[in-house]
DNA sequence: ATAATGACTGAAT
DNA sequence: AATTCAGCCATTA
């Protein structure tokens, strides 16, 4: 476990059920602002533990953003359903509905 | 130490 | 509103 993954772990365990954040976002409230992919990065390497809600973390679009052929996938939308958040025609979570910007 | 890889983004088209 | 591009960054090989 790296520094910085436990400082990404440390924030995407704050967001609250039925909010979303952007990998940007998260980046932003540790205080790296421009390590967005690095959450990423982050989250794909860490090992999930039931304390942690990695669903909650899209992209800026308000898209799920787990490659194509990946199982999660499916699994985070279903995920996110389940605790109120909405998806649009698009497939897009509305940011000023379900945003979370870090309080 | 180096290079390749994407769960990213903002600006430009 | 949708796509393209060029930086950015932690991981991994």
């Amino acid at each position: 476990m790296t520094e910085f993954q436990a400082r990404v772990l440390q924030v995407v365990r704050r967001v609250p059920p039925g909010r979303v954040v952007s990998y940007g976002g998260v980046a932003a409230l540790m205080g790296q602002p421009r390590a967005a992919r690095g959450v990423g990065a982050a989250l794909r390497a860490v090992e999930v533990d039931d304390d942690l809600p990695w669903w909650r973390v899209i992209n800026r679009n308000g898209e799920i953003s787990i490659s194509h052929h990946s199982i999660s996938r499916r699994l985070q939308r279903e995920l996110l359903e389940r605790e109120g958040v909405e998806f649009g025609p698009t497939g897009r979570v509305d940011w000023d509905r379900f945003g979370w910007d870090g309080r």
